[in-house]
DNA sequence: CCGTCAAGACGAGACGTTGCGTCTCGCGAT
DNA sequence: ATCGCGAGACGCAACGTCTCGTCTTGACGG
């Protein structure tokens, strides 16, 4: 019933996941359908199904395999600097047509789906999150940050605005834009009466 | 050709809309067709074809009409007071299960539409951030926010979060949470050395 | 070791189902 | 007389399941 992972071709998969991810990025999201990524990996639909629960599941593996996933995150000392880096990083990610169609597609999967919601968040975005801060967190035993910032919530105020101004496709995402955001943030956190 | 408004039936107009919130808060986006709308509405499917491009366009109708739409922005002259009271009534609506159903949907079809997406920003989310704009328009002038913020951006700063929270099921959707937001970015634009 | 053999994953694609978007009817209202 | 209307037939595309015959793999016996 349950099939066997021992048993599992990996050349199949492989060829699943690329095929997503350029059917993805040649034709757009609307035509992405099962049969057309059987189709270009050689591969039966069964054996898509017998693995995945469905594109959104093959779009999240790709996605964890194919791609560096989390923006690497620096810790030089200078907080601002290192923060600007990966929001410029995350800016151009949003900005960048390919992999914006794949994070689109991958929404909208995610909007339909409550458990591969679940999986996105966990394997996808909570890494690079906690990596935030994690460096907020040694911002502020230098002194950099407020003692008392929620720094969960101060993560959200960081990424929650670019995720926003790309859903609604409400102004640019440059790297201009993610040097003020990181200003604004630091700004909400600085310690007392300091800039 | 092109069909004339003026002999268009009203009834059906209405019947169309009421019937697609319904099947949206009853059996969910998932569940959601033309066929079941027309059904529902006592209505042809091409009296739909006619007057809307599709799914997401009848739901953007459904909402500006049948909805309050933008949040009520009280200026009491206590600027933290009415962030609160705009940001609570926000995360509320998230929270809430039959209008996040809604939200839902059109955030999926926004996606999948460009055309769309701009109709959605424009006529749904634009007047809700201008008001919030206007509002820490006059908090400037009455040196509540330093004078050089940059107003655009500290709007996205308070629903960036909002959304990005929701969209990401990365925690709840609290009033606590809501003031918690506002406290933040209140910190990021207060007036030198001041709280 | 190595040959045999059953289990099961594989590519291919047929199948019934569903919803799509278009169309063609009379009907009725303007 | 025009044209939007409810109704629903139509061909199409993709769904998810299924059934083939083939190929791979791992276990067992000589």
């Amino acid at each position: 019933m349950t099939p066997q992972p021992a048993r599992r071709n990996e050349r199949s998969r492989r060829a699943i996941l690329t095929a997503a991810l350029e059917l993805l990025t040649e034709t757009g999201y609307a035509d992405l359908t099962i049969e057309a990524i059987a189709g270009r990996a050689g591969v039966g639909k069964q054996t898509i199904y017998r693995w995945w629960r469905g594109k959104g599941a093959v779009i999240l593996d790709a996605l964890t395999e194919d791609l560096p996933g989390v923006v690497a995150l620096p810790d030089t000392g200078d907080l601002r600097a290192d923060l600007r880096a990966v929001l410029r990083a995350t800016v151009a990610e949003f900005a960048d047509p390919a992999l914006s169609a794949t994070t689109r597609a991958l929404t909208i999967e995610t909007l339909a789906d409550d458990d591969l919601a679940d999986q996105v968040r966990d394997r996808l975005l909570r890494p690079q999150l906690d990596a935030v801060r994690t460096r907020l967190e040694s911002g502020r035993a230098a002194g950099q940050v407020r003692a008392d910032a929620p720094l969960d919530q101060v993560v959200e105020l960081l990424f929650g605005p670019v995720y926003h101004r790309w859903l609604l496709r409400n102004g640019p995402l440059t790297e201009v834009y993610a040097d003020g955001l990181v200003d604004l943030v630091l700004a909400a956190i600085a310690p007392r009466g300091r800039d």
